[in-house]
DNA sequence: CGACTTTGACCGGCGC
DNA sequence: GCGCCGGTCAAAGTCG
């Protein structure tokens, strides 16, 4: 709604000068996208970013380089999560707290199903992004990718889901990925894969090629270990075999009555 | 009646 | 220079 308005009256100013309103621009000059620039200096980057992905991840795997460009986009937060679903469910919502605006539907090349484009609709200022489309690989798998950060608390902080940052973690049966930003590039850990070995999934700024260097760096950081710790500490205490494990190692330790 | 979703059209960037 | 493609807009439609 808020994001919604913004972007029709800005787009009614731009068009302020033509002689009738009429509904649709008579002449494509009349600038749909007019207005836009201003709060899309980072979504062009997006599509730049995505082009060179889609040419590289026509499986759809997860583990592709989310890479943004260098220079006025690495700032950008990209963050990829993976919610496993009904597949006779073709709502394109993945749940994670906040209250999401779609703006937007699209079939791309490398995948048959759509994706979805949202905005968060909490705030209007608020610059993030979802995009959300099944995996080409398994169409169970829901794959939701966020760009940028709120810049307010979540809406509904009740029950299901993660406090962190970035949006949905672990929530569906995949228990999913962690994002950190520090300094710029974002590195994300997607847990999926076998059963919970951490795999280097993204290494923003650094192109095509991810930079092992940057990542390894980025790995290092006490911000993104603790970060870390406190992840895999909630999956696994929220696993009952782990907490059965844990209950028995203990036992073993203590006296017996 | 307002809020939200759908959907066709448009735009800009990139590759050839 | 042209065409393709992803991303976005905004009118129309739908829902509560």
């Amino acid at each position: 709604m808020i994001a919604h308005l913004y972007g029709r009256d800005v787009a009614r100013l731009g068009v302020e000068g033509s002689a009738s309103p009429p509904p649709r621009p008579a002449s494509p000059l009349a600038g749909k996208k007019r207005g836009r620039d201003s709060m899309e200096a980072a979504n062009s980057c997006d599509a730049h970013s995505n082009r060179q992905k889609s040419g590289a991840t026509a499986d759809g795997d997860y583990d592709e380089s989310l890479a943004t460009d260098e220079g006025s986009c690495r700032r950008i937060k990209v963050t990829r999560v993976c919610r496993r679903i009904d597949p006779s469910d073709t709502s394109l919502v993945v749940k994670d707290g906040y209250q999401w605006r779609k703006y937007g539907q699209k079939v791309t090349r490398d995948n048959p199903s759509p994706r979805a484009y949202f905005r968060c609709a909490f705030a209007p200022s608020c610059p993030v992004k979802k995009k959300v489309q099944r995996s080409a690989e398994d169409s169970s798998v829901l794959v939701a990718t966020y760009e940028g950060e709120h810049n307010h608390p979540s809406p509904s902080r009740v029950g299901e889901l993660p406090p962190t940052p970035p949006p949905a973690a672990h929530n569906g049966s995949l228990p999913c990925s962690i994002s950190i930003k520090s300094s710029g590039p974002t590195i994300t850990l997607d847990l999926t894969n076998n059963g919970g070995i951490a795999q280097a999934a993204e290494a923003e700024g650094t192109a095509a090629a991810p930079d092992l260097k940057v990542m390894c760096r980025e790995v290092a950081s006490p911000e993104f270990r603790s970060a870390l710790v406190a992840q895999m500490a909630s999956e696994l205490t929220s696993d009952p075999k782990f907490t059965d494990a844990l209950a028995a190692a203990i036992l073993r330790k203590l006296p017996d009555y």
